[in-house]
DNA sequence: ACGAAAATAAGAACGATTCGCTTTTGATCG
DNA sequence: CGATCAAAAGCGAATCGTTCTTATTTTCGT
């Protein structure tokens, strides 16, 4: 992901798009928050507004580049668009995000959505529980 | 669902407890936000205010009484309880919900989220297409 | 380098939901 | 049946995440 990838997507190369594009690529959390974007690049003593944030995740969104999930809790989530589809298993304790795809769920919610008379488009799926990491049990949210 | 049950979860029998639980059972559709049942109240003469039906709803879901979903378009949507878990599809032209409940879906989550060293607690999963409802393309929202 | 078009900054506005406080109500007991 | 008091309702203000508005700045093709 460059600069190249912006101006495919028919937007200018400006500054917050690639601080932006950037954070998205190193940060060690995959999944974040537009907030989570915002304070990263404060730390990196980048002057650029919330407003802008949303706005050009918004259009990297429409453009392809990054998506963006709602987890439980309200705000909405974003990614650097990586490729495959997939689904995601969220941790309740520290917020860990691991991603998976499995064919037979796939398949049976295309099945589900025919038996029910629905044109699948999309859907959203979204495993809630407890990871068993070592640094997992005590942070929050 | 009636007073008992709204004993049964230890709250007292309010009259806007009693209307609200009403609606959420004779309301045409049976995922309704909170908007909805208070416009429904208005309809039926009901002086009860807005965040009377947020806070009733909020207590019925934590005794159970109710669950609370969010689909696609930031606001919840609510349906009483009425014993087994399942799943959604969504249209996405008329807003029309359906329910399902997929057994090879739900085992395999319990699966995956094993091989992924989480124990599973909860999940969402929302098909999101289009119905082919007689009256369904022609509505918004 | 120049100017049109596009993008940003900043703060106001927004929609959904919650909070804080005052008044009203329901359940219990005399 | 009241009186009592904790619980609940009413209602406007506040909050949260997100989007919009407008003036100002930046990008990019020429
Ligand atoms: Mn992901
Ligand atoms: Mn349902
Ligand atoms: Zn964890
Ligand atoms: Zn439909």
């Amino acid at each position: 992901m460059d600069r190249q990838d912006i101006k495919k997507a028919g937007l200018k190369v400006t500054l917050p798009r690639m601080k932006i594009l950037e954070i998205l690529e190193s940060a060690s959390a995959n999944h974040m928050s537009a907030e989570d974007v915002y304070k990263e690049l404060l730390t990196a003593g980048e002057e650029i507004g919330l407003a802008t944030v949303y706005r050009v995740l918004t259009q990297f969104e429409s453009a392809g580049l990054v998506q963006r999930h709602h987890f439980e809790g309200g705000h909405a989530v974003f990614e650097l668009e990586r490729g495959g589809h997939h689904d995601h298993i969220v941790c309740m304790q520290c917020g860990y995000v691991e991603e998976f795809v499995d064919s037979t769920i796939e398949s049976r919610q295309k099945a589900v959505a025919k038996e029910n008379g629905f044109q699948l488009a999309d859907h959203s799926l979204i495993l809630y529980g407890n990871c068993t990491r070592e640094n997992c049990p005590h942070r929050e949210r």
